[in-house]
DNA sequence: CTACGTGCAAACAGTTTGCAGTGCG
DNA sequence: CGCACTGCAAACTGTTTGCACGTAG
């Protein structure tokens, strides 16, 4: 992973270690993209390598991470924060999330620059960052419906 | 309210009652607009004037009332879920969110509905409903950071 | 009289925190 | 040595559930 020394670059200007606690975090997460996966599913993955870990050192290095901009935190309003690698492409990465099967798909597309530019102009909110979510029907579900 | 006899229809439907609990929820929400209160706040507003009435009925109003479509439940991953009218206009009114000060404003703004077209031309995804969430900086706060 | 609704308390899930111990820098 | 880091368990927060009782239809 040619990312980790920016990663390591990152946690040194706050005097924090790379333990491979740590990296197997940033590990899993690269192994898994676009899953979305909780606090929870990660410990899962990563005591499959390190079977002595706790879950706090996860949410720990979870949070850490995400502080450093080198994770983005998300959540499906189901209770648990989810976690994905913040790849500059991320902030025009959205989500579509199915109302029938739950299953959650991403889009990538920019097309909120101008509404940004001019919510700057109207209101003097300054955007950094934003999160779509469509809610709908996904292709599968829309055929067994015409279906059944 | 006018609403209030449509409210009283969905619940007929479920054979549910309006109980003095359940209309004095939904009074505080519409006495509440564009607040994004949360469960406990709505719980310590209805006890002003239900002082025994308890957490768990709150909650039950609020997730009925969700169910019914009269309450939209939203969250700002602050680990906690919020409640508004589900208005029909809701559906494209999106948030504000400031990453300095929290605060959360609204805009309305139908920007999306070209998006949708196309993300059901390309994928089949049927847009029912979107969610979309800008972070950035409020106009107050960005005038402070630029005195400060 | 039955099904819905309630308050209370206990249970629950996700997350955070306190602490004693380990080990890098 | 000192501080970052860890595992463990306990604490905490938001939410849900079980239960006994009440009340509308």
């Amino acid at each position: 992973m040619q990312k980790l020394s920016s990663v390591f670059r990152k946690l040194e200007e706050g005097s924090k270690r790379l333990t491979p606690q740590r990296e197997l975090v940033i590990r899993i997460l690269a192994d898994h993209p676009g899953e979305h996966l909780s606090a929870e599913e990660i410990h899962r993955l990563v005591k499959r390598e390190f079977s002595n870990i706790g879950l706090a050192t996860v949410y720990r290095a979870l949070e850490l991470l995400t502080d450093l901009n080198i994770l983005q935190r998300i959540s499906f309003n189901d209770g648990k924060a989810r976690y994905e690698f913040n790849q500059e492409e991320l902030h025009r990465h959205h989500h579509l999330v199915c109302l029938r099967c739950g299953k959650v798909a991403e889009f990538n597309e920019d097309l909120l620059e101008s509404l940004e530019d001019r919510i700057y102009k109207r209101r003097g909110f300054k955007v950094m960052d934003h999160e779509l979510k469509l809610f709908g029907i996904c292709q599968s579900c829309n055929k067994n419906a015409r279906r059944g």
